[in-house]
Order: structure tokens, then C-alpha cells, then sequence
DNA sequence: CCGCTGACCGACA
DNA sequence: GTGTCGGCCAGCG
């Protein structure tokens, strides 16, 4: 007597097909029907992830958690079968570790547009480096959706693949996390992030640094504003008043025009 | 369609 | 300094 919900089907289905069919079809079909999954050892512990033909479209961590509880929440949002794979796609380990990986790719496909633009805009936020939620909304091509961008990273689906992390608040504080805002600090300062110094310049109402040497002005983490030396910076609330004294916004962390 | 919600923000007590 | 209040806008039920 045969069990159909017995785990065995899948392997079965997979076998029937792969028995009269080329293998690069298989893959083809069955990677756009069905999605996998795997467990992988992150920067945050043991994670669960989910991925189609396409690339990567779920993440949620591992816990005490069981499979089960991760299929049903992958179902739930994506109502789509969900098996099991033989090993990780190429590039997500290092991902998965904060080493992003060009071949990575996403399947972000269940998304709306606007939930997409926020996390492709996101996702380009180099490790180590932060830029506010209102940054993430004009980038996104929406300036007034601030608020929503918040609303969108709390349902990342794809978190530390897609490093909601480094989205923080304008005063300089981190801000909420899908996995809470202690782990949000914690990633942030793994990177290398002064998280103690953007917080007291922002204090003192500092909020995007500037140097009299090369006459550009960004956001206090982006990589070339680490490199000013302390002689020639310069500390703004504004870009408005940096642009007034002189300055024009960085072409890598682009602070608003 | 409409009302409600929320990882925000800035102003103002 | 810190608490609160409106405004904001995409998603969801």
C-alpha cells in the first residue's frame, strides 16, 4: 500500500521524468514548478533557504525550528511545492557570510514592483556601510514612501542576501530588524561599521560628512568618507548646507541632490 | 473600495 | 534630552 504523501513521491516524480526526458529539461521544468530548499550555516547561525531556477527568494532562520514549520510559512507566502535539494546553488554560502556573489541571483518574482525596487536598491548597499530608509525610498523612485520601505524589509523575504541590515534610521540609530533590532547591531559592527561614531555625530546633529580636499560631501559610513583625514572634514546636518558651502554629493554613497 | 497597519520622519512640546 | 503627534504611502483584509 502506498502512502502519496509519502516523501518518496517527489523522488519518484523526479525519476519518472528524468527517465525519458533530457536532464537539462528536467531541471528546467521541475525548477520552475517546484522550489528547493537547504539548510546553510550563516553569519547569523544555521538558516533555511529557499530558492527556485531563477535564484534565491527565501531565507528565515533555523532555530529549533523544523523543516515543517519552514515549508508551511514558504507555502503560505508563496503557494508553491517545496522539496528538498541535493546541495546549495553556486555563490550562496559566501553570501550567506557577507561575501556577495555576482552569480547569485533572485527570484523575486512573487514580489510587486515597488517591493522589488526596494530591495534591489537595498541590495546594492555596499557591507559595512548604512544609508537611511528615505535614502531607500528616492532610490527606489518614490520619495515619500518612507514609511513603506519600512514595510517592506519587514517582510524581507531573502534577509542577509538582501542586507536590510545596513537600512537604518536618519538620526543615525539602527532602527528596527526582522530578526531584532540587537541582532541589526550585532551584523552592523561584524562589518566594520563605527556604529558608536555615526551615532554621536548624528547627536550633534552631524549627519553627512564632507572633505575641503576633493570638495565632495556623504554619508558618514561610505567607504570614501572613512578616508577624509580629520584635518579636512567637514561635519553637515544637511546636504542642502553642504551644497551651499561648496560641496557636491558623492557619486558612490549619492546623498540627495 | 475603504479603512487599518507599520523596521519611518520631522516638528514640537 | 525624550515623548508624542501628524503626515506619509504601499499592502492587506
Amino acid at each position: 500500500m502506498t502512502n502519496d504523501n509519502s516523501p518518496q513521491v517527489d523522488a519518484r516524480i523526479e525519476a519518472a521524468l528524468a527517465a525519458d526526458t533530457p536532464a537539462g529539461l528536467v531541471d528546467a521544468v521541475m525548477g520552475k514548478v517546484f522550489a528547493r530548499w537547504v539548510s546553510a550555516p550563516s553569519s547569523i547561525g544555521e538558516v533555511y533557504v529557499a530558492f527556485t531556477r531563477d535564484g534565491m527568494q527565501f531565507l528565515r532562520p533555523r532555530g529549533d525550528e523544523e523543516i515543517a514549520e519552514f515549508t508551511r510559512a514558504y507555502r503560505e507566502r508563496f503557494a508553491r511545492p517545496l522539496m528538498s535539494a541535493e546541495k546549495a546553488p553556486a555563490g550562496l554560502l559566501p553570501a550567506l557570510h557577507g561575501r556577495p556573489s555576482q552569480t547569485l541571483a533572485f527570484d523575486l518574482s512573487a514580489l510587486t514592483a515597488f517591493e522589488r525596487s526596494v530591495l534591489e536598491v537595498t541590495r546594492r548597499i555596499p557591507a559595512g556601510q548604512a544609508r537611511p530608509y528615505g535614502w531607500v525610498a528616492r532610490e527606489a523612485g518614490n520619495p515619500g514612501a518612507v514609511r513603506a520601505v519600512g514595510s517592506v524589509l519587514a517582510r524581507n523575504p531573502v534577509p542577509l542576501l538582501v542586507p536590510c541590515h545596513r537600512v537604518v534610521r536618519a538620526d543615525g540609530t539602527p532602527g528596527e530588524y526582522i530578526f531584532g533590532a540587537a541582532q541589526k547591531e550585532r551584523l552592523l559592527r561584524a562589518e566594520g561599521m563605527n556604529l558608536d561614531e555615526v551615532v554621536d555625530l548624528a547627536g550633534q546633529g552631524v549627519h553627512y560628512l564632507a572633505s575641503d580636499t576633493t570638495n565632495i560631501v556623504c554619508f558618514p559610513t561610505c567607504r570614501d568618507a572613512r578616508r577624509i583625514t580629520p584635518r579636512h572634514r567637514h561635519g553637515f546636518g544637511t546636504v542642502a548646507e553642504a551644497v551651499e558651502a561648496g560641496y557636491r554629493p558623492c557619486r558612490h554613497c549619492r546623498p540627495a541632490a
